[in-house]
DNA sequence: GCGATGTGCAACCATTTGTTGCGTGATCGG
DNA sequence: CCGATCACGCAACAAATGGTTGCACATCGC
Protein backbone atom coordinates (compact mmCIF):
# COMPACT_ATOMS: atom_id res chain seq x y z
CA UNK A 1 0.00 0.00 0.00
CA UNK A 2 1.32 3.69 1.01
CA UNK A 3 5.08 3.49 1.66
CA UNK A 4 5.37 4.73 4.74
CA UNK A 5 7.83 7.20 4.77
CA UNK A 6 9.85 9.99 7.89
CA UNK A 7 8.38 13.24 6.21
CA UNK A 8 11.06 15.34 8.18
CA UNK A 9 13.92 12.79 6.96
CA UNK A 10 12.76 12.96 3.63
CA UNK A 11 12.55 16.15 3.09
CA UNK A 12 15.87 16.54 5.08
CA UNK A 13 16.99 14.87 2.13
CA UNK A 14 15.18 16.89 -0.43
CA UNK A 15 17.05 19.92 -0.10
CA UNK A 16 19.91 19.87 -2.80
CA UNK A 17 21.83 21.94 -0.73
CA UNK A 18 21.69 19.54 2.07
CA UNK A 19 22.32 16.56 -0.28
CA UNK A 20 25.68 18.28 -1.47
CA UNK A 21 26.62 18.81 2.06
CA UNK A 22 25.95 15.20 3.43
CA UNK A 23 28.14 13.86 0.48
CA UNK A 24 30.93 16.51 1.40
CA UNK A 25 31.09 15.26 5.60
CA UNK A 26 31.17 11.59 3.43
CA UNK A 27 34.25 12.64 1.33
CA UNK A 28 35.94 14.46 4.14
CA UNK A 29 34.70 12.58 7.19
CA UNK A 30 33.62 15.86 9.17
CA UNK A 31 33.42 19.64 8.60
CA UNK A 32 32.40 23.12 9.99
CA UNK A 33 29.93 25.51 8.58
CA UNK A 34 32.94 27.54 7.34
CA UNK A 35 35.01 24.56 5.48
CA UNK A 36 31.27 23.46 3.91
CA UNK A 37 30.41 26.77 2.68
CA UNK A 38 34.21 26.86 1.49
CA UNK A 39 32.52 24.59 -1.29
CA UNK A 40 29.43 25.25 -1.66
CA UNK A 41 28.12 27.79 -3.20
CA UNK A 42 25.85 29.37 -0.42
CA UNK A 43 27.06 31.65 2.80
CA UNK A 44 27.97 30.04 5.97
CA UNK A 45 25.09 31.34 7.77
CA UNK A 46 23.00 29.54 5.31
CA UNK A 47 25.48 25.89 5.96
CA UNK A 48 24.63 26.66 9.39
CA UNK A 49 21.17 26.85 9.16
CA UNK A 50 20.84 23.31 7.03
CA UNK A 51 23.04 21.69 10.10
CA UNK A 52 20.64 22.84 12.61
CA UNK A 53 17.98 21.17 9.80
CA UNK A 54 20.14 17.94 9.68
CA UNK A 55 20.95 17.98 12.78
CA UNK A 56 17.17 18.01 14.13
CA UNK A 57 16.42 15.05 11.93
CA UNK A 58 19.76 13.25 13.43
CA UNK A 59 22.08 13.01 9.82
CA UNK A 60 24.84 14.95 11.60
CA UNK A 61 25.56 15.84 14.66
CA UNK A 62 27.89 18.10 15.80
CA UNK A 63 30.75 18.46 18.16
CA UNK A 64 32.09 21.76 19.20
CA UNK A 65 36.11 21.43 19.55
CA UNK A 66 37.64 24.91 20.86
CA UNK A 67 35.98 27.89 18.64
CA UNK A 68 35.39 25.57 15.65
CA UNK A 69 32.59 22.95 15.49
CA UNK A 70 32.96 19.58 13.60
CA UNK A 71 30.20 18.35 12.13
CA UNK A 72 30.00 14.03 10.95
CA UNK A 73 26.99 12.06 9.60
CA UNK A 74 25.21 9.21 11.58
CA UNK A 75 25.63 6.87 9.55
CA UNK A 76 22.84 5.09 10.88
CA UNK A 77 20.24 7.93 10.30
CA UNK A 78 21.61 7.98 6.79
CA UNK A 79 21.15 4.44 6.18
CA UNK A 80 17.89 4.78 7.30
CA UNK A 81 16.99 7.27 4.58
CA UNK A 82 18.56 5.48 1.83
CA UNK A 83 16.53 2.72 2.95
CA UNK A 84 13.25 4.96 2.82
CA UNK A 85 14.45 5.89 -0.59
CA UNK A 86 14.81 2.14 -2.02
CA UNK A 87 11.11 1.64 -0.13
CA UNK A 88 9.34 4.42 -2.50
CA UNK A 89 11.66 3.82 -5.49
CA UNK A 90 10.98 -0.06 -5.39
CA UNK A 91 7.03 0.49 -4.65
CA UNK A 92 6.46 3.38 -7.75
CA UNK A 93 8.73 1.17 -9.77
CA UNK A 94 6.38 -1.73 -9.27
CA UNK A 95 3.32 0.25 -9.45
CA UNK A 96 4.69 1.19 -12.97
CA UNK A 97 5.48 -2.40 -13.69
CA UNK A 98 2.13 -3.22 -12.93
CA UNK A 99 0.15 -1.15 -14.66
CA UNK A 100 2.37 -1.51 -17.74
CA UNK A 101 1.13 -5.51 -17.30
CA UNK A 102 -2.34 -4.59 -16.79
CA UNK A 103 -1.86 -2.52 -20.07
CA UNK A 104 -0.74 -4.97 -22.53
CA UNK A 105 -2.81 -7.54 -21.00
CA UNK A 106 -5.91 -4.90 -22.27
CA UNK A 107 -4.71 -4.34 -25.48
CA UNK A 108 -3.92 -8.28 -26.17
CA UNK A 109 -7.50 -9.08 -24.99
CA UNK A 110 -8.82 -5.92 -27.08
CA UNK A 111 -11.31 -5.00 -23.81
CA UNK A 112 -12.01 -1.34 -23.97
CA UNK A 113 -10.68 0.26 -20.99
CA UNK A 114 -13.27 1.31 -18.42
CA UNK A 115 -14.24 4.32 -18.60
CA UNK A 116 -13.35 6.28 -15.39
CA UNK A 117 -17.00 6.31 -14.10
CA UNK A 118 -16.99 10.30 -12.48
CA UNK A 119 -18.92 11.79 -9.62
CA UNK A 120 -19.33 8.54 -7.64
CA UNK A 121 -15.87 7.71 -6.36
CA UNK A 122 -16.13 8.60 -2.82
CA UNK A 123 -19.01 7.12 -1.33
CA UNK A 124 -18.18 3.61 -2.35
CA UNK A 125 -15.86 0.94 -0.69
CA UNK B 1 31.24 10.83 -8.50
CA UNK B 2 28.56 12.89 -7.15
CA UNK B 3 25.68 11.35 -8.60
CA UNK B 4 24.25 13.49 -10.98
CA UNK B 5 21.10 14.47 -9.97
CA UNK B 6 18.07 16.97 -11.43
CA UNK B 7 17.48 18.89 -8.38
CA UNK B 8 14.02 19.94 -10.43
CA UNK B 9 12.67 16.25 -10.30
CA UNK B 10 14.41 15.32 -7.12
CA UNK B 11 12.47 18.34 -5.12
CA UNK B 12 9.28 17.66 -7.08
CA UNK B 13 8.83 14.77 -5.40
CA UNK B 14 10.56 15.64 -1.95
CA UNK B 15 7.39 17.25 -1.39
CA UNK B 16 5.04 14.78 0.83
CA UNK B 17 1.94 16.32 -0.59
CA UNK B 18 2.87 15.65 -3.91
CA UNK B 19 4.45 12.34 -3.44
CA UNK B 20 1.05 11.10 -2.09
CA UNK B 21 -0.72 12.51 -5.08
CA UNK B 22 1.10 10.67 -6.76
CA UNK B 23 0.37 7.79 -5.04
CA UNK B 24 -3.00 8.44 -5.74
CA UNK B 25 -2.75 8.85 -9.24
CA UNK B 26 -1.00 5.94 -9.70
CA UNK B 27 -3.67 4.11 -7.81
CA UNK B 28 -6.29 5.42 -9.35
CA UNK B 29 -5.56 5.56 -12.65
CA UNK B 30 -6.38 9.51 -13.03
CA UNK B 31 -7.59 12.33 -11.04
CA UNK B 32 -8.62 15.81 -10.59
CA UNK B 33 -7.59 18.97 -8.25
CA UNK B 34 -11.07 18.34 -6.84
CA UNK B 35 -11.32 14.53 -6.07
CA UNK B 36 -7.31 14.55 -5.14
CA UNK B 37 -8.35 17.01 -2.68
CA UNK B 38 -11.12 14.68 -1.50
CA UNK B 39 -8.01 11.92 -0.30
CA UNK B 40 -5.61 14.82 0.81
CA UNK B 41 -5.83 17.45 4.09
CA UNK B 42 -5.59 20.26 1.46
CA UNK B 43 -7.48 22.04 0.01
CA UNK B 44 -8.22 21.86 -3.82
CA UNK B 45 -6.51 24.73 -4.51
CA UNK B 46 -3.33 23.76 -2.60
CA UNK B 47 -3.48 20.03 -4.94
CA UNK B 48 -3.64 22.62 -8.34
CA UNK B 49 -0.83 24.43 -7.50
CA UNK B 50 1.13 20.91 -7.02
CA UNK B 51 -0.30 19.59 -10.24
CA UNK B 52 1.46 22.32 -12.11
CA UNK B 53 4.40 21.79 -10.41
CA UNK B 54 4.33 18.02 -11.62
CA UNK B 55 3.64 19.23 -14.70
CA UNK B 56 6.20 21.19 -14.92
CA UNK B 57 8.78 18.88 -14.61
CA UNK B 58 6.70 16.19 -16.36
CA UNK B 59 5.56 13.86 -14.19
CA UNK B 60 1.92 14.16 -14.83
CA UNK B 61 0.13 15.73 -17.68
CA UNK B 62 -3.73 16.50 -17.79
CA UNK B 63 -6.56 16.98 -20.42
CA UNK B 64 -9.60 18.73 -20.48
CA UNK B 65 -12.39 16.77 -20.87
CA UNK B 66 -15.77 18.51 -20.46
CA UNK B 67 -16.00 21.02 -17.29
CA UNK B 68 -13.13 18.66 -15.61
CA UNK B 69 -9.45 18.38 -16.31
CA UNK B 70 -8.06 14.69 -15.40
CA UNK B 71 -4.38 13.99 -14.86
CA UNK B 72 -2.38 10.74 -15.40
CA UNK B 73 0.80 9.69 -14.29
CA UNK B 74 3.64 9.85 -16.97
CA UNK B 75 5.21 6.54 -16.31
CA UNK B 76 8.87 7.51 -18.06
CA UNK B 77 9.18 10.32 -16.31
CA UNK B 78 8.00 8.52 -12.84
CA UNK B 79 10.76 6.10 -14.17
CA UNK B 80 13.26 8.31 -14.38
CA UNK B 81 12.37 9.70 -10.80
CA UNK B 82 12.77 6.60 -9.39
CA UNK B 83 15.76 5.70 -10.99
CA UNK B 84 17.57 8.96 -9.57
CA UNK B 85 16.40 7.95 -6.23
CA UNK B 86 18.24 4.46 -6.15
CA UNK B 87 21.36 6.13 -7.73
CA UNK B 88 21.48 8.63 -4.94
CA UNK B 89 20.41 5.77 -2.67
CA UNK B 90 23.16 3.53 -3.66
CA UNK B 91 25.82 6.06 -4.11
CA UNK B 92 25.33 6.86 -0.06
CA UNK B 93 24.98 3.25 0.52
CA UNK B 94 28.14 2.57 -1.20
CA UNK B 95 29.72 5.36 1.12
CA UNK B 96 28.53 3.65 4.32
CA UNK B 97 29.67 0.58 3.21
CA UNK B 98 33.09 1.68 2.78
CA UNK B 99 33.45 3.56 5.38
CA UNK B 100 32.06 0.55 7.84
CA UNK B 101 35.22 -1.19 6.46
CA UNK B 102 37.95 0.63 6.96
CA UNK B 103 37.12 1.47 10.64
CA UNK B 104 36.57 -2.17 10.91
CA UNK B 105 39.93 -2.44 9.30
CA UNK B 106 41.61 0.21 11.42
CA UNK B 107 40.35 -1.43 14.90
CA UNK B 108 41.59 -5.11 13.58
CA UNK B 109 45.00 -3.17 13.12
CA UNK B 110 44.91 -1.93 16.31
CA UNK B 111 45.69 1.13 15.18
CA UNK B 112 44.38 4.03 16.73
CA UNK B 113 42.12 6.18 14.58
CA UNK B 114 43.27 9.07 13.60
CA UNK B 115 42.45 11.98 14.60
CA UNK B 116 40.31 14.27 12.74
CA UNK B 117 43.18 16.83 12.10
CA UNK B 118 40.83 20.10 12.36
CA UNK B 119 41.93 23.34 9.93
CA UNK B 120 44.23 21.45 7.38
CA UNK B 121 41.56 19.85 4.94
CA UNK B 122 41.00 22.04 2.46
CA UNK B 123 44.83 22.83 1.43
CA UNK B 124 44.88 19.82 -1.39
CA UNK B 125 42.40 22.04 -3.69
C1' DG C 1 47.46 42.31 24.38
C1' DC C 2 45.91 42.27 19.61
C1' DG C 3 44.57 41.04 15.14
C1' DA C 4 42.72 37.28 12.55
C1' DT C 5 39.41 33.59 12.41
C1' DG C 6 35.07 30.90 13.58
C1' DT C 7 30.63 31.05 15.48
C1' DG C 8 25.94 32.64 16.67
C1' DC C 9 22.09 35.93 16.49
C1' DA C 10 18.95 39.20 14.18
C1' DA C 11 16.91 41.65 10.44
C1' DC C 12 15.61 41.33 6.04
C1' DC C 13 14.22 39.40 1.16
C1' DA C 14 12.30 35.88 -2.25
C1' DT C 15 10.05 31.62 -3.02
C1' DT C 16 7.15 27.96 -1.69
C1' DT C 17 3.11 25.96 0.47
C1' DG C 18 -0.90 26.68 2.22
C1' DT C 19 -5.36 29.35 2.97
C1' DT C 20 -9.89 32.07 1.61
C1' DG C 21 -12.78 34.56 -1.60
C1' DC C 22 -14.64 35.47 -6.03
C1' DG C 23 -15.68 35.14 -11.08
C1' DT C 24 -16.71 32.21 -14.90
C1' DG C 25 -17.68 28.44 -18.07
C1' DA C 26 -19.67 23.66 -18.56
C1' DT C 27 -23.33 20.51 -17.11
C1' DC C 28 -27.60 18.88 -15.30
C1' DG C 29 -32.57 18.90 -13.78
C1' DG C 30 -36.56 20.87 -14.29
C1' DC D 1 -34.49 27.14 -22.32
C1' DC D 2 -32.94 28.53 -17.77
C1' DG D 3 -31.43 28.55 -13.34
C1' DA D 4 -28.69 25.92 -9.89
C1' DT D 5 -24.39 23.57 -9.49
C1' DC D 6 -20.04 21.93 -10.08
C1' DA D 7 -15.22 22.28 -11.38
C1' DC D 8 -11.95 25.34 -12.47
C1' DG D 9 -8.83 29.58 -12.56
C1' DC D 10 -7.14 33.83 -10.58
C1' DA D 11 -5.85 37.00 -6.83
C1' DA D 12 -4.76 38.38 -2.18
C1' DC D 13 -3.00 36.94 1.82
C1' DA D 14 -0.22 34.17 5.74
C1' DA D 15 3.45 31.18 7.30
C1' DA D 16 7.59 28.57 6.61
C1' DT D 17 11.89 27.90 4.08
C1' DG D 18 16.30 29.06 1.94
C1' DG D 19 19.06 32.63 1.26
C1' DT D 20 21.54 37.19 2.20
C1' DT D 21 24.08 40.97 5.08
C1' DG D 22 25.68 42.96 9.37
C1' DC D 23 27.32 42.71 13.93
C1' DA D 24 28.75 40.99 18.58
C1' DC D 25 31.49 37.69 20.83
C1' DA D 26 34.86 33.87 21.75
C1' DT D 27 39.20 31.88 20.73
C1' DC D 28 43.66 31.04 18.56
C1' DG D 29 48.49 32.54 17.15
C1' DC D 30 51.97 35.53 17.97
Amino acid sequence: MSTVVDDDLWSAVGDPTRRRMLDLLLSDGSGTATSLSAQLPVTRQAVAKHLVVLDRVGLVHGSAAGREKQFRVDQAQLGRAVEQLANVGAAWDARLRRIKRIAETIQRQSTPPPPPRRGEKKGRK
